[in-house]
RNA sequence: GCGAACGUGGCGGAACUGGCAGACGCGCAGGACUUAGGAUCCUGUGGGGCAACCCGUCCGGGUUCGAGUCCCGGCGUUCGCACCA
């Protein structure tokens, strides 16, 4: 940047005494603290008449301090906040912490600093650069979910949930991460290794906290499309769907011996007369009854091998299928013929039942299994004219198109309806039914870590799990020297015995705590209903402060949050409306995801060494101009690419914006203004207005940048325009704004200001310059005036010379008028 | 493999329900002012041609008076999910 005390200039527009050059770094300080003082940014949330509740997801503190990617998402979500206080809502945008979970402690591990210590030093560092890039934020409900008078709270819904039956305790097989030493979600295992340090994980089991997320399945799905209730950006919505994997099909029972059955799930039903043996997952309980004596052996030896091996690298598809036969066989319930039952790995015991009927005819895993263990393969669906007894080459699986063969009395119907048909059949004779399924599974909740809420249960010899009395929360988080994880499965705070142990609520004897805590995603999954109720210690929300401030008006964030935390939000949100402790079962109205911000078209990296860090840029241009290049840089749902030489355009906007409103302070005449500019006014308004509304802040900012190039071409320093152009200007560059308006001599917030509105009939001009088209192609352009006929604009364009000659002497055969925009002569 | 999004100048990116392709910005070139310019201001800037004109939105077809936009078939990039029966 110039030194702004050597700048100088002998444009008659740009000569102005160097003191009141723009100086981010004077004028930034100077709002930050005045905004502070006068606690313009607080809501009055018990008297607001438009509440209007402003959310961004609150950031986990890492050592490295808010990065760009934050920067961007916080400055988008800011500009709408500030966007809709000018426009007359009381906005409520607060802040807080994620500050419990893995990613602090690894980083605290690595240190050897407690993270109760390293954790509070982080959180400085970011209220720091929060209040510097210039947030919206109402300071006084900041929260931290390490805080105890906020995980209080969270305990306190794991109670609520216990009690209602949506908690409970099982063993599992769980994905381990040998590294970090502890229980990883499905979702936190990425091809096979741990989301945090790649490290591949293996299958343990152990005994976990789960809750019941199953349950709601149905709801979370039906909701989506709901756009009253809940109005998301398409991408989440369909990321949800895809999750939540519902699917219909039916139970089917192949009859064992002895009156026993395997029950299996399919969604083709229709293919039943195709199933040619059957295959369980190795775990299945059944597995041991049914395998006869001569296979023990190598059943045994194949699940050994299988649970030696993690759940995910099992997931791993297009491996070679193995598997073993257990002797046993079953009936077809639909062919009446004996097939044989297998196990293999290929099949999940999570999904369905664990066991499934396998057609190797229309179904590409079972065709391989069969050819690789050379089982019987038949066909049951075909092409109409298909051979029933051609060899199948290749599993088809279609249904579009595809009619049952060798189906008994369904041969030859459509594949859709046989499916129907079946089902009826089945339920008919009570050898099945029709059933829906799911691929969400219940939320594990527990880690075997310390950094997180102690999951608050007493276990009792006498009285079994007993949740700690709502009196004794918080179950405080005691601070240990010895809080690293070790492999043997447990807690660190296992090793604590005077907190381990603790007498039974219920009898008094002497019971153990549970030593797991839980998943930070519980922690975020309820952190908005906090938030308007920060100073209440004797409750988790407010019942007035929550009826009034939610469902969340707007929540922006990042998709990377569109299955898990939204996901988990609604569940607990649900199970607060069931448990009546709120009055709606969707926590947010509006949902939009933002993109994400790449460096010089690359992934930001710490080893490709080519992350921005947003304070360097602070301190070279200033949070305004950094915000608005932000916003700028390209559209914001899809996130853009940074690149140094980019940011200089809207400093430069900011200074010339800077020297009109100086302009329009020295030389203070009002006078005629040009329709022209009056025409590109208006536009203006409504087009940032709009655009604004949409998130579209590229467009927004490149609106305001034509109407300020018209201004300076027409040199015009018109006052009631250079105030709304600031009033615009200042949710992108807040403290910009302030300055501004206060050098025009305003003693209030531009913030209390009101929102421009425009004037539609003067959003067009008087002439219009139409684009006249011979045959489809542009060749000339006429001006007309606005609104004109078709017959006006066909003379208008005949009139033209170039027209004329292009059209010589041929005929006219159409001609076609867009009102305003274009006229099209054919010809030929 | 399945699902979603996307593909436009030297670069980031504009273009409402099909209607002037390249808004806005960066960069670049020339000029002005300067001891100086990495400041500021002015002019130009998709490619080709002296020109009238021609060619241009990943590739190939199609619909239409008119296609970046719609349809069909490819190629490519990114992001999810991934043996889900």
């Amino acid at each position: 940047m110039s030194d702004p005390v050597i700048q100088r200039s002998d444009h008659p527009d740009t000569q102005v005494p160097a003191a009141d050059a723009y100086r981010p770094d004077v004028i930034e300080p100077k709002w930050e603290a005045r905004w502070a003082e006068s606690g313009t940014n607080e809501t009055d949330l018990d008297g607001a008449l438009k509440p209007f509740f402003n959310l961004m997801m609150f950031p986990y503190p890492s050592a490295e301090g808010l990065h760009v990617g934050n920067m961007f998402a916080f400055t988008g979500a800011d500009t709408y906040g500030r966007f809709k206080r000018l426009r007359g809502w009381n906005v409520f945008e607060p802040i807080g912490f994620d500050a419990f979970g893995i990613h602090s402690e690894n980083y605290a591990i690595k240190l050897g600093i407690n993270p109760a210590e390293l954790i509070p030093r982080n959180i400085e560092n970011f209220r720091r650069q929060l209040r510097r890039m210039g947030g919206m934020f109402d300071w006084r409900h900041e929260l931290s979910t390490t805080d105890p008078r906020y995980y209080k709270w969270t305990q306190w819904i794991f109670v609520q949930l216990f009690k209602a039956g949506k908690a409970y305790k099982k063993a599992a097989p769980v994905n381990w991460c040998p590294s970090c030493k502890t229980v990883l979600a499905n979702e936190q295992v990425i091809n096979g290794a741990c989301e945090r340090c790649g490290t591949t994980v293996e299958q343990r089991i152990l005994e976990q906290w789960f809750f019941r997320i199953t349950d709601y399945a149905d709801r979370l799905l039906s909701n989506l499309d709901d756009k009253a209730k809940m109005d998301w950006s398409d991408s989440t919505a369909t990321a949800q769907r895809n999750w939540l994997g519902r699917s219909e099909g039916a139970e089917i029972d192949f009859p064992l011996e002895h009156g026993r059955s395997i029950r299996v799930f399919t969604t083709r039903p229709d293919t039943v007369f195709g199933a040619t043996f059957m295959v369980l997952a190795p775990e299945h309980p059944l597995v041991t009854e049914i395998t006869t004596p001569a296979q023990q052996e190598a059943v045994e030896a194949y699940r050994r091998q299988v649970s030696s091996r993690d759940l995910v690298s099992r997931k791993v598809g297009d491996r070679e299928k193995t598997g073993v036969f257990t002797g046993a066989f079953a009936k077809n319930p639909a062919t009446g013929r004996t097939i044989p039952v297998w196990i293999a790995d290929y099949v999940l015991m999570e999904y369905g039942t664990g066991a499934i009927m396998a057609v190797p005819g229309h179904d590409e895993r079972d065709f391989d299994f069969a050819r690789r263990y050379g089982l019987r393969v038949v066909r049951v669906l075909g092409r109409p004219g298909q051979d029933p007894d051609a060899p199948v080459e290749m599993s088809e699986t279609g249904v579009e198109g595809y009619r049952l063969l060798n189906s008994g009395e369904f041969t030859g119907m459509p594949a859709a309806e046989g499916k129907t048909a079946i089902i009826r059949w089945l339920e008919e004779t009570g050898r099945g039914k029709g059933v829906i399924q799911y691929r969400l599974h219940d939320w594990c909740i527990s880690r075997q870590r310390y950094w997180g809420p102690p999951i608050p249960m007493i276990y009792c010899d006498a009285c079994g799990p007993v949740p700690v009395p709502e009196r004794d929360l918080p179950v405080l988080l005691p601070l240990i020297e010895d809080f690293r994880p070790d492999d043997s499965g447990v807690s660190p705070l296992a090793r604590h015995e005077e907190w381990y142990y603790i007498a039974c609520p219920q009898c008094g004897a002497r019971g153990r705590r549970e030593t797991d805590v839980s998943d930070t995603f519980l922690d975020s999954a309820w952190y908005f209903l906090r938030y308007p109720s920060t100073e209440f210690d004797d409750r988790a929300f407010d019942d007035l402060r929550t009826r009034r401030w939610l469902p969340v008006t707007s929540y922006i964030g990042g998709n990377e949050h569109a299955v898990l935390h939204l996901l988990y939000s609604r569940f607990i949100t649900m199970v607060l409306q069931e448990l009546g402790h709120v009055q709606f079962d969707e926590p947010f109205a509006k949902f939009r995801a933002h993109g994400t911000i790449v460096k010089d078209g690359a992934k930001m990296s710490k080893s490709r060494g080519n992350v921005v860090i947003p304070d360097e840029y602070i301190a070279k241009w200033g949070a305004d101009t950094l915000r608005m290049y932000l916003m700028f840089l390209g559209p914001f749902r899809e996130g853009g690419d940074f690149r140094d030489d980019g940011i200089s355009g809207p400093r430069r906007f900011l200074e010339k914006v800077w020297q009109l409103v100086a302009d329009c302070i020295r030389d203070d005449a009002s006078g005629e203004v040009k329709h022209r500019i009056l025409v590109k006014w208006n536009q203006t308004k409504k087009a940032v207005t709009h655009r604004l509304e949409d998130l579209e802040y590229n467009t927004a900012i490149a609106a305001l940048m034509e109407l300020l190039n018209v201004l300076r071409e027409e040199n015009c320093r018109e006052r009631r325009i250079v105030e709304e152009l600031i009033i615009m200007v200042a949710p992108f560059a807040p403290h910009f704004a302030e300055e501004c308006w206060e050098r025009l001599g305003h003693r209030t917030s531009v913030f209390s200001a009101h929102w421009p509105t425009w004037d539609e009939h003067l959003t067009v001009e008087h002439t219009v310059e139409l684009v006249v088209q011979v045959n489809g192609k542009t060749r000339s352009k006429v001006h007309v005036r606005r609104d004109a006929s078709e017959t006006e604009a066909v003379t208008a364009a005949l009139a033209d010379e170039t027209v004329r000659r292009l059209i010589d002497s041929k005929e006219i055969r159409k001609q076609i008028l867009v009102p305003n925009r274009l006229v099209n002569l054919v010809t030929a």
